[in-house]
DNA sequence: ATGCGGACCTGTTAGC
DNA sequence: TGCTAACAGGTCCGCA
């Protein structure tokens, strides 16, 4: 479900909340998440003051003078603040208490979220050493693409949405990047033009910015921590567009599935 | 090293 | 109407 504009949305709608606040305790319903909830972080977690909210990548890393939580959302989970009263539902897997009377609330049906707890340099943790630059940031662009991508013969699509190459960039964003670029997703990597490059790099910044703008995309089920959706699914121009006219041009829009996505893109606007 | 497919889960929808 | 299969916004891991 979320990518960067909604991990985003995320963060800033519970960063107010948190920041400067007492987590009391951790409330763990369901430990069995993509990893299990280490046992640990209860009592690490207790107690302490909350110094920050940070986002990398998809991780929302949570500070306080002990520990870094690092949270992740998965595919189909959202974060919420609640009045401290409010009964857990269905997939509400944990909640962090905080002193204010309100908590912070994890839902998620499908469990491919994490809850993880880094007592050192939490950069260094094995989930983000790896990663590759923030599409927002200074050390992003259309040069950095183009060395990265010599000799690399993954469709660009996939070579887009790989961590180590650039973070942030999901299936979503993928193919309306692409098409806002005009670029073939099956196109192989190391075939796309330094030029093309440089106008992906800046596509990708762009649908990413817009998309946050509008508190993010939903499709389905996403909601922020106000549980309210993001309404940028109403300026996608391929996502879920199968069939449909092309913004550009008329021409339907494709769908093929590559690496198990589904793949959206215009046929005579992409090359 | 690279690229691909499977795996982890549940819920919703398309199709017969 | 009811059952089944396919698919869903992520990403790690193991294999060729």
């Amino acid at each position: 479900m979320p990518e960067l504009p909604e991990v985003e949305t995320t963060r800033r709608g519970i960063e107010p909340f948190l920041t400067g606040n007492t987590i009391v305790r951790a409330d763990i319903r369901e430990r069995r998440l993509r990893w299990p909830i280490p046992t640990a972080l209860d009592r690490e977690i207790r107690g302490r003051s909350v110094g920050g909210v940070r986002r990398r990548a998809k991780y929302l890393l949570l500070d306080t003078d002990a520990g870094t939580a690092i949270l992740h959302l998965g595919m189909s989970g959202s974060l919420r603040i609640l009045d401290a009263a409010q009964q857990p539902q269905k997939h509400d897997h944990y909640d962090l208490v905080l002193d204010s009377g309100r908590l912070l609330r994890f839902n998620d049906p499908r469990r491919f979220g994490c809850l993880l707890w880094e007592q050192g340099n939490v950069d260094r943790h094995p989930l983000l050493a790896t990663l590759g630059p923030e599409p927002l940031g200074r050390d992003f662009d259309g040069d950095y693409l183009y060395q990265r991508a010599r000799g690399r013969k993954i469709a660009i699509k996939a070579f887009i949405m790989d961590a180590k190459i650039v973070v942030g960039v999901g299936n979503i964003y993928a193919s309306e990047a692409l098409f806002r670029a005009g670029i073939h997703p099956l196109r192989a990597a190391g075939r796309v033009s330094l030029t093309r490059m440089i106008a992906l790099a800046s596509a990708i910044r762009s649908v990413l910015e817009d998309a946050l703008r509008q508190g993010g995309t939903t499709i389905r089920d996403f909601v922020g921590s106000d549980g309210l959706p993001g309404y940028f699914a109403q300026d996608l121009a391929v996502y879920d567009r199968d069939g449909e006219p092309c913004t550009q041009c008329g021409a339907a829009i494709r769908s093929v599935v590559t690496g198990q996505r589904s793949t959206y893109y215009c046929l005579r606007c992409q090359k």
